[in-house]
RNA sequence: GUGGGUAUAGCUCAGUUGGUUAGAGCACCGGAUUGUGGUUCCGGGUGUCGAGGGUUCGAGUCCCUUUACCCACCCCA
């Protein structure tokens, strides 16, 4: 019979079993800071209605979405969180507290040609707060100790936090005369740590922006210093337009909190280049990356908006919210050698193997030892003994545990520690003491090396 | 969507101006070693050379078509 060549799709990852661990414990990280925050865990379908995704439509979104129908029904994947988050608030408006804060970890779908850390499925994980008519500029100022939380739970410290708001670019445009085309020049900007200054202002001129404005423009995003001194900077442009001292507010406030949130200063930056996703957002805008790798780009992206569900709902519901791109997070920490790999990723802590053609002993012991706590399996294939020594070294558990007639006679366990390969002979209760106790310790680290 | 590149063993790849039976490393399987893995030694090639067509006495190699994948752009996480 001719087989089928077993393949799967470019820009879909798929991993080996150890590194699903590490992928799982990532995700369980997220989980639990995310909960630390007062946030509520959600999950929506991965296929939607066509009409309910591509309500906002247009442009990019449209290009990249996989659509197709069965039947009658028009349906597509999502390819973010963010509508159907939207979609869902709207529904469900009357039922929900707000400020509503959900957390949401999920696959995400996007059509478009796949390319090194560039998926065509992946994970984002996403948290937003969602007000009811008003937010308060607190949650956009917690928004940056959740990362910091987040990260650094996760073992990273070399990472920094980038804050920027869409009303001081907007208002400086205005201020310049040039609100016409500040998107253009927004994405332009966007690209200056990739093409250098030099092109950038070229780039400016090009698009027909005059030179003494595109010097200027070029001195307000390149200045340098600590927070304070760029708040006093953009100080000086205060009183000239309403929605630039809107933003300056704004982001003073944010910078205010960070210190009370418990965010070190090294962590983060106000960066005056970065605007995200251009018709997205409307005040504070987020983008982290790690101090070590900043070819990589953003790792965490999000911000403000303030009308989440206008395409469903006459309700306004402003929000903030940011994305960590799991998928690609991941492939970079694996490409970088940064995944620890003193975590145990083993499917279980200890290893059964049974001498004797009796497994009643092996299977009381599997359980006492599941009892206790500890992840267990039991080795029940006949095979040469040699074969499941290699099994236990391919899995990667760290303790073996051997059961024959000399451990049966004299009422012990055999415990061989894969790593050393030093072996104790111990009582079933004192086995799974001395495996619980030297587990907890080996999971106890963290998830990334630096 | 635009431009460029690649396709040979499970993986990474070599394969000369077209020439006999297509190779290497790693992985894998068996043995040394029936109560000890990860080290060592010995033995084993596991293949529709992406697919289809053409040129030729002869094609992994040259030409055409096609598919898949990779890289860059676009866009993004």
């Amino acid at each position: 019979m001719e087989k089928v060549k077993p393949r799967t799709l470019s820009g879909f990852m798929e991993l080996l079993p150890d590194r699903q661990q590490q992928m799982e414990k990532i995700q369980e990280l997220l989980r639990r800071t995310y909960s630390l925050y007062g946030f509520t865990p959600l999950d929506t379908p991965v296929i939607e209605a066509s009409e309910v995704l591509l309500a906002k439509a247009g442009g990019e979104t449209e290009k990249q979405i996989y659509r197709f129908s069965k039947g009658d029904t028009d349906l597509s994947l999502r390819f973010d969180l963010t509508v159907p988050l939207a979609k869902y608030v709207a529904a469900n408006y009357a039922r929900l507290a707000f400020p509503f804060r959900r957390f949401q970890i999920g696959k995400v779908y996007r059509g478009e040609r796949a390319q090194r850390g560039r998926f065509r499925e992946f994970y984002q994980a996403d948290i937003d707060i969602i007000g009811d008519g008003a937010l308060d500029i607190m949650n956009e100022a917690e928004i940056p100790s959740i990362i910091y939380r987040t990260f650094t739970s996760l073992g990273l410290t070399r990472f920094k936090i980038r804050v920027n708001n869409r009303k001081i670019l907007n208002g400086f445009y205005a201020l310049l005369g040039l609100e016409e085309c500040a998107a253009d020049i927004m994405h332009t900007i966007d690209k200056l740590d990739k093409i250098g200054a030099e092109k950038c202002r070229a780039l400016l001129l090009e698009g027909g922006v005059a030179e003494t404005k595109a010097d200027e423009i070029m001195r307000f995003i390149t200045f340098s210093g600590t927070s304070a001194e760029k708040l006093a900077f953009l100080d000086s442009y205060k009183g000239k337009n309403e929605v630039f001292d809107a933003g300056l507010g704004e982001l003073g406030a944010v910078c205010a909190y960070l210190p009370q949130f418990g965010v070190p200063e090294e962590n983060f930056e106000i960066d005056l280049t970065i605007a995200r996703g251009l018709d997205y957002y409307t005040g504070t805008v987020y983008e982290t990356t790690l101090t070590d790798h900043p070819e990589i780009g953003s790792v965490c992206s999000g911000g403000r908006y303030d009308n989440l569900a206008e395409y469903y709902t006459d309700k306004k519901l402003p929000g903030v919210g940011i994305s960590i791109g799991l998928t690609r997070l991941f492939f970079v920490l694996e490409e970088q050698g940064m995944l620890s790999d003193d975590i145990v990723t083993a499917p279980c802590d200890a290893l059964i193997i049974p001498m004797t053609e009796q497994l009643g002993e092996a299977v009381k012991t599997a359980t006492l030892l599941r009892q206790s706590g500890i992840r267990t399996q039991l080795y029940s294939e006949d095979k040469k003994f040699k074969a499941k020594m290699s099994y236990a070294d391919k899995i990667g558990v760290p303790f073996v545990v051997f059961i024959g007639d000399d451990e049966l006679s004299k009422g012990v366990l055999k415990i061989k520690d894969m790593r050393s390969g030093e072996q104790t002979e111990l009582s079933p209760d004192a086995a799974a003491k001395h495996i619980k106790t030297a587990v907890d310790e080996r999971n106890n680290g963290a998830v990334i090396k630096e």
